[in-house]
DNA sequence: ATCGTACGAGACATCTATGTATCATTTCTC
DNA sequence: GAGAAATGATACATAGATGTCTCGTACGAT
């Protein structure tokens, strides 16, 4: 049906399906067609009315998830503020999208365009790294790689345990800027 | 053959298979048989001649895993040792078996038995995370939930990290323990 | 050198998932 | 209420993965 014209449109199955697909395939790559499906609440043949196949999905699938991460961070990012606000403010616009964002390089989707975007924002977060160094709020002696990987999986574990219900999301970003900044120790006095 | 009684026996088609598997499916669980065999440098028809079908190879595979990565923990966990010690071993024991690791939820096996042993492991986990909150390692404000979750995803990181020579496999215990109990600020002086 | 064991390649059967198409039903718009 | 659009269920075709089997080859033990 046409898009309707009130404030609030009833999702489309079209939504529903890429909701369902990006929940699914973030933390189960194989799952099949029927089972997307059944989690969107659909007809499997309405899968095939709307995209062409298996590939098709996981394209579009890719392209919204880059926009959707991208477009947050975009926005969350103050570049006149210190690397470590900027840290927390993108730990807010991103860990809610954690299964977006952990579905562009754990489904296997392997076109260039995916794989050189998802390595773009790979290297924004390495240049945070080199602020987060140069003012001091990172040590200078550990590998840039394992803060990447820190924080890529920061991403992904806040997402799943506030989905979980065992975190609550307010806390999510100050627990994971503080476990990459200050580890889970007992925090001194200052 | 049958097993020569030389000191370092050759690997295997049957060691091999396993090595394999457990390194794609921890990565890729929906990799094909054909894959495995690739991988393992091995006829598909060997596969299918140690294993009687893919259900059979996983669980050999679950059973494996939950043996070397219980033994490990045993072998290296000193109960007399302070909290944050034991968990230093730990990591050093676990960190090299960061894929058989992984792969005990990653690969969908589904099993009770292998859901329930994995448990069992993370229970063993929230153990020794009470054991660091009691002795101040720890802060008692964060949530025990959350602290699970960060060392069970730092062991497949810094496995990742290792494998991938991004970090030295002597520093990746040192790095996991460090990134957890006091972050990857400054050191400050003692 | 011979024999036994294990393996690889390939053919074939079976099963599962995907893709296509059709028809009846439901939903939405006018 | 009528018509258009979207959907679900089902059947069928296709493709790929798995499972079984056979034969020739390689390797190890004697």
């Amino acid at each position: 049906m046409r898009p309707a014209l009130n404030p609030s449109p009833r999702p489309t199955a079209r939504d529903a399906i890429i909701d369902a697909a990006i929940r699914l395939w973030s933390r189960n790559p194989g799952a099949t067609f029927s089972e997307v499906a059944l989690h969107a609440g659909v007809g499997r043949a309405t899968l095939h009315r709307h995209f062409r196949n298996r590939d098709d999905l996981l394209t579009v699938l890719a392209e919204i998830c880059i926009e959707e991460t991208n477009e947050a961070v975009a926005t969350a990012i103050d570049r006149s503020a210190s690397a470590s606000r900027q840290l927390q403010r993108m730990f807010e616009a991103v860990i809610p999208l954690g299964d977006r964002y952990s579905f562009l390089y754990r489904a296997e989707i392997g076109d260039e365009h995916t794989t050189a975007e998802y390595r773009r924002q790979l290297d924004r977060v390495g240049t945070l790294v080199g602020e987060l160094k140069a003012e001091g709020a990172v040590a200078a002696d550990v590998p840039t790689a394992w803060v990447v990987a820190q924080i890529d999986q920061l991403i992904w574990t806040a997402w799943n345990e506030v989905a979980s219900g065992r975190v609550a999301a307010a806390d999510a970003a100050y627990l994971a800027t503080r476990t990459l900044l200050h580890g889970l120790g007992k925090e001194e006095q200052p």
